[in-house]
DNA sequence: CTCTATGGATAGTCCTACTATCCGTTGTTG
DNA sequence: CAACAACGGATAGTAGGACTATCCATAGAG
């Protein structure tokens, strides 16, 4: 097919596929002429892929763009959980203080006190780091402390989330494998902060009520 | 204190001040002059709640507004702690399809199983379902069926946030209060986030091992 | 055999989040 | 008390991100 048909079927318009072509996110069709190509299945797929980490998984070009790079590249499923992992987490680089020290220090512990296998440059120790001393410097140093609740369920999710991705992909191919595995840790995300989100509104209604009133002693 | 030095205290540029000010989402100081005029404490701690819901929070300042409204707004904690949570999620207006449909009626049953007191027009519904039909667009519905479990975790971690958001914050006054409860609710999304990336790459290692060989059976 | 579609290149647009400039005071310091 | 940086306020400019439009020579469809 060519390129317009791969716009109807994939919703994208033409010139945001030429887009995403430029940029290396869609490779090229499969030439037939001087000024003609071809396109398939697969670019239908991967079209589908690249709307869904830009719109679900509200991913920049940029962090899309290296995801695929992984999803393309001859790297291992545990590589490209790695970077689909990186593209999550920005880190804006804020000054270096003694809240952030502190901080960094409390995700160290944390991370000894669990066990995890965590290098030293994952993004995810700046991130966690980065919201305790925001807790701190905001006067809010009370919210750090349920770090542990947090990790704790993070780490039954994660379990599951790395099983299930080596259940569904084993048997299609080391590609369809990363981007299942990619696609997992970067929708997922996107899910978790919805059902927070929804969590969060049943415990407000219960707890405070609509009227604003806290009703956390006299519901248990 | 004059701009200068509360540039100097909150560590923002005198022009991105003035910009913030512009927006609405820092109040003016207190006028002693025709063109002069004199800021706080409050300003101060302001200013670091700004910088926190954006590069902390990851909100954009359209997002940071709505939420800071809240803040100042005459609403009660329960509206302040909905205004917080819908910045949170992005509704970017895809097209409806089955699978979207589909999904929508998943997530109105996972609401209806858990009993969750969610209206109808929380975008956490909207956006949970996003995800899920993305999923099945992909080729990827069984990542939809650990929604429960997803679920369970976020059902157990809001309670506990909300609770601490009550607990905090009741003698301090409602504004500080409701402080509290929005930048719980915005920067707890982050260190979820940051610890799930951690928990995954620890899960990854485990399982796959850096090598990308599955030991999945093997470690247990 | 015309006329729309195509691939490829280049330029233009819109939005967001700031920055910079200007101006007529004001505060401050030598 | 003079000079000069700092101020507040308004307006204009900018950099980056994510497309979108235009142009052109060729190709395929009716």
């Amino acid at each position: 097919m060519r390129v317009g048909e791969l716009s109807r079927r994939s919703g994208v318009s033409v010139p945001s596929i030429k887009y995403y072509l430029r940029e290396g996110m869609l490779p090229a069709g499969e030439r037939t002429g001087p000024n003609q190509a071809d396109y398939g299945e697969d670019h239908v797929r991967r079209l589908r892929l690249v709307r869904a980490l830009l719109d679900v998984g509200g991913l920049s070009v940029a962090a899309a763009k290296e995801v695929l790079a992984a999803v393309d590249g001859e790297v291992s499923l545990y590589e490209a959980l790695g970077a689909a992992q990186d593209a999550l987490v920005s880190v804006p680089e804020g000054a270096e203080d003694e809240a952030s020290s502190t901080a960094r220090a409390r995700v160290d512990d944390l991370v000894a006190r669990r066990g995890w296998s965590v290098t030293e440059e994952n993004p995810g120790r700046r991130a966690a780091a980065d919201v305790l001393a925001a807790y701190t410097r905001l006067g809010w140093p009370q919210f750090g402390e349920a770090i542990d609740d947090y990790a704790e369920a993070m780490e039954q999710l994660a379990r599951r989330e790395v099983e299930s991705v080596l259940a569904s992909g084993s048997d299609d191919g080391r590609e369809r494998a990363v981007e299942g595995a990619v696609t997992g840790t970067v929708l997922g995300g996107s899910l978790l902060l919805a059902l927070r989100v929804m969590a969060q509104a049943d415990a407000s209604a219960r707890l405070l009520g609509e009227d604003g009133t806290d009703k956390s002693a006299a519901d248990r």
